[in-house]
DNA sequence: GCTAAAAAACCGTCCAGACGGTATGTACTG
DNA sequence: CAGTACATACCGTCTGGACGGTTTTTTAGC
């Protein structure tokens, strides 16, 4: 019933095209994202990459929409249970980008859309107005400059990933991560912004 | 074609070179880096781009070198007194970055660094030799969570700029700073770093 | 100081290769 | 048979860069 080895399977052919794009991304560089290279490491013709994606763009756009939506859903799932806690959305969102494991792939995405963040102003249009709808979900908790500031961390630690920089270390994110939880504890983040009374 | 009395000056087309260079990535994208756009916009043809810069490689590493000398130059000017002061380094640092203004060419090319750093890995892991240089200079000093965590937010409001997100409106930053700044006298960073030394 | 030779600065053209994309063919599936 | 899922072959464009020529500046010899 179950063939293990079908001989068609578009869908398993699509999802390896993204991951080869991605994967050449990480590994050497935006200017590797050419339509042969991806579709050479994902064994397929250039014609078969171009029957799935009609171009360039659509296998980028493809990849971006693929890699928001999985950190979307990583933030959501990391999102603590009460609702009115302080940086309710940061602490998750710093959470997502400090657990990532470059190793494995799934999460080694998530460098690629720091790479088309800030190499193309098109998809960082689109990321902001990502970040801009939860931080409007989430006014109430989520707009002091303790949460900003754990964002922005989180975007240096997430940037200090994709170079493999100083931060990137294991032990060197552990302290971060604990000093900023430290903060979290005593209550650092009390002095709010205009908006809001916290804690 | 008659030129009143031509000047040559070499050292003043180089610099119009990587001048050009850097305001095509800044303005046009990555992609518009070209021989030709460069050429065309510093006033000089291929030919003569290609006599100072013996081919694009070049060019970029010339681009890389001035900008990063720039940076290290203003984080140096940028050095508290005190030579004991914990998180001396990364505040310095944190200050610089959190003082680009976008609309001033010499600052703007810092996002030509950040361009460069997550799109190869090459120039990410000479910026790496770069920081680890001077964390290892400032050893005393810049190896505590809270410096580490300082850089953190710096990379990412560096981002941040780049992109235009919701942290890159001056009412932010300065929420931020102001943040950041509370926490250095609440003497926060008191918790340091266990271990010493790197590689 | 004058001049000739050498070197440096600069120009314009041409070419091989890479890249994105198209057109067409073919095998498998339902 | 129709449609999906690919492969192969090919095209037009662009880009990096090589190359040879021209002008300007420097150096050397006298």
């Amino acid at each position: 019933m179950n063939r293990p080895q079908r001989k068609n399977n578009p869908d398993a052919v699509r999802a390896r095209l993204i991951e080869c794009a991605a994967r050449l991304i990480v590994d050497d560089g935006l200017s590797a994202l050419t339509l042969e290279n991806v579709a050479r490491e994902a064994a397929v013709s250039k014609g078969g990459l171009l029957h799935h994606y009609h171009g360039k763009n659509a296998l980028i756009d493809g990849l971006f929409e693929e890699v928001v939506d999985w950190f979307d859903s990583q933030v959501e799932d990391a999102l603590g249970p009460e609702e009115t806690a302080a940086a309710r959305f940061s602490k998750a969102y710093l959470r997502v980008v400090a657990a990532i494991d470059m190793s494995v792939p799934e999460e080694r995405r998530l460098a690629v859309l720091m790479l088309m963040l800030s190499s193309d102003p098109h998809y960082c249009a689109r990321w902001n107005q990502w970040v801009e709808a939860r931080l409007q979900r989430h006014a109430k908790t989520d707009l002091s400059p303790f949460a900003r500031t754990l964002r922005l961390a989180a975007d240096g630690l997430w940037l200090s990933d994709l170079g493999g920089g100083p931060d990137s270390r294991p032990s060197a994110r552990r302290e971060i991560l604990a000093f900023l939880e430290d903060l979290d504890a005593t209550g650092a983040m009390s002095a709010n912004s205009p908006h809001e009374g916290g804690q």
